[in-house]
DNA sequence: TTTTGTGAATTGCTTCACAGCA
DNA sequence: TGCTGTGAAGCAATTCACAAAA
């Protein structure tokens, strides 16, 4: 049995986080038991995608009776690979990679962020985050660093033009997975997982849900 | 003619933001015309896939001739809507708030955030932001602030637990899109536009291509 | 009856293949 | 030839409908 890895449809993982981030939250609730029903309900979806999503990745609960939680928060937490937690660089330590090491919501979701890099002199040596200070170093000792922790996770918050570049020293350094806060596609060998947080898409997505949808109808009159 | 308004794919609307991006890259290099293979290559997608989205849209070229940089960006950002400044608050000054409020990305896409609002008094009467410093103002007054400078956008950074009554305050001071960087599903009446950045979900897709992917496929033999 | 799991049908999205134009 | 725009085909994802189990 288990897991039809053959073809799992990308939407079905990016839902297997809301699952994850739900069953949490029933699970802080002291929640023991959910249905499909219900967990697709707190989450505005039916539950025939909820039973159908999991199915791409096994066998789940036994028909006729609900999914236990913690079982079924441990297994998705086993499926993403975030059981374990896995080390992080950051590289730019501006208003946003800062705001970032401070922020508290990835150590819950087993990420940790070990390391910080700039190029600006003032920042270099800087201490960022409250509970756990990283200090900040010049990039150069990036690869270095990355080696000797063998760290995989790269968090890229740099201005746009150094982009490009910083990801491939990442890369080089045996960085297999980029989280990308600048608007850019970049162009990286194959085996190097990228994902990218753009806010003028969000932004614009919302601007075309209202204005531009509405104008495009009014134009089609 | 214009607009098959009928049925527009997500995903095409999505990568219509893309396409802004480039095509604001390309006019900064003074590139006059482009050609849907041309464009695509830049962003890792076929030329057909480029032609498709457009056509949903309307008709941009004559065949046979390639695009025009200038017409096709002012076009694309009129279908956004974002060829006209929305004026924006946001709520929560935290971190990430205090990054997003010195984010000068917002500006050049067509959004301008103008209030901010927080419940800590500590907050309350700070300045954020170098270029346009913006004062923190108490939450009470969201309400009359979105009411008299007729705000339609709100920009959510609140804790959890807060995320919801907030976003219904925002939708009753007559918020219609909402950016949510809380990892909460929000249950807003129809006619609000929610989208949501969630950074948790992009680790976990990077750790699900590598870890996770594997490993299911592991279990499968 | 209520629930899970899943073939079958459906809907939605992307790619192919080519007409029409410069 | 090289390009755009688009019907038709192909593929991917979701929903329907129901069997099996408690």
């Amino acid at each position: 049995m288990i897991a039809k890895s053959e073809n799992i449809p990308t939407p079905a993982v990016r839902r297997l986080s809301l699952y994850l981030r739900q069953l949490e939250t029933f699970h802080a609730n002291d929640r023991r038991t959910v249905s499909s029903k219900q967990l697709g309900a707190a989450l505005s979806l039916t539950d025939t995608q909820v039973r159908r999503d999991l199915a791409y990745f096994g066998q789940f609960g036994h028909a006729g009776v609900v999914y236990c939680v913690a079982e079924l928060l441990h297994r998705v937490r086993r499926i993403l690979g975030t059981d374990k937690v896995s080390k992080a660089l950051l590289v730019g330590v501006g208003n946003l990679g800062r705001a970032l090491l401070s922020f508290h919501g990835f150590a819950r979701r087993g990420f940790e962020v070990v390391a910080a890099f700039d190029t600006d002199p003032a920042k270099i040596g800087m201490t960022v985050g409250a509970q756990r200070p990283i200090r900040v170093r010049p990039l150069s000792e990036l690869h270095a660093a990355a080696r000797a922790q063998s760290i995989r996770l790269g968090i890229l918050v740099v201005p746009t033009s150094a982009a490009q570049p910083v990801a491939d020293e990442m890369v080089a350094a045996g960085i297999k997975r980029i989280l990308n806060f600048v608007p850019v596609r970049l162009q990286l060998g194959r085996g190097i997982a990228v994902s990218s947080v753009d806010l003028a898409v969000n932004l614009e997505q919302l601007s075309f849900q209202l204005n531009g949808l509405a104008m495009v109808q009014v134009q089609t009159g």
